[in-house]
DNA sequence: CTATTGACCTCGGGTTACACGAAGTTGTTA
DNA sequence: TAACAACTTCGTGTAACCCGAGGTCAATAG
């Protein structure tokens, strides 16, 4: 199956803009069809999946090429060896990021229960605990 | 209770250059103390807790001063709206965060499930369903 | 058969949210 | 009294895009 970039951008909830930075950085391989217009596939939607968590990771670009780098070289020991620690350390971020997500969750909850404490005249401005409203 | 800026810096997991920013574009309040040195507070720290959480959502920086001036200002039913809708949008987006979290999360798991297998020798490497390793 | 439309292209400068480093100031230890 | 540690300002650099001008190309509308 192949997409416009424009259908690949609505696919992946991104802008044609990234994707164009993305295949001009040669993150994301791409084919051009004769009006050299982008054209992607499957396989860059599976590299784009990739891409998309790996960001999520807080995995700058550069280390993102490189992971993908090493996908497409020859599968030696010591390449899957470093493949797997790159693997390990983005997922660590990861479980990070989702224990903030967490507490962040959580604040914003209690701040928007406070506000609405206040809308409906359950509690005066001035109680506020966070000093900030 | 006072801190200096590594202190305070350390506190919050940050940086002294991003508390240097922050304080300069005026997004945090802060004291000088006789050498023109930066001193925070426990007041500060509790904006410091409003920046990392809405920054956390998503919110840039324009958006958080935007709000924090609202909350300084007098105290109308407009203004208080306006405050309860920017929390509302902004909790919105830390519970969209939260779900990619999960999401990413689940992905890395697997991935590095993948690569433990591999490497543990209990399937080779062009069993790997997501076409990249 | 032109003309407009729409989707794409490249290229260069702009933006956000910092990071970095040089050069100077100030207050405390050897 | 010298050196050090911790700070200061100021200006440039960086990452990951965003934006818009100006041009190409294929399809439809008059």
């Amino acid at each position: 199956m192949n997409y416009s970039i424009k259908q690949f951008a609505e696919m992946f909830h991104t802008t044609e803009h990234t994707l164009r930075y993305y295949t001009d950085i040669d993150l994301l391989p791409c084919q051009r069809d004769s009006g050299n217009h982008r054209i992607f596939d499957d396989r860059s939607a599976n590299w784009m999946r990739g891409i998309i968590y790996l960001k999520n990771c807080g995995t700058p670009v550069k280390e993102i090429k490189r992971y993908f780098e090493l996908c497409r070289l020859e599968e030696s020991d010591e390449n899957l060896q470093a493949r797997y620690q790159i693997i390990l350390k983005q997922r660590e971020q990861a479980h990070k990021k989702l224990e903030e997500a967490r507490t962040t969750v959580a604040y914003m909850d209690e701040k928007l229960k406070h506000y609405e404490d206040i809308l409906t005249g359950r509690i005066p401005d001035d109680m506020n605990p966070a000093n900030w409203s």
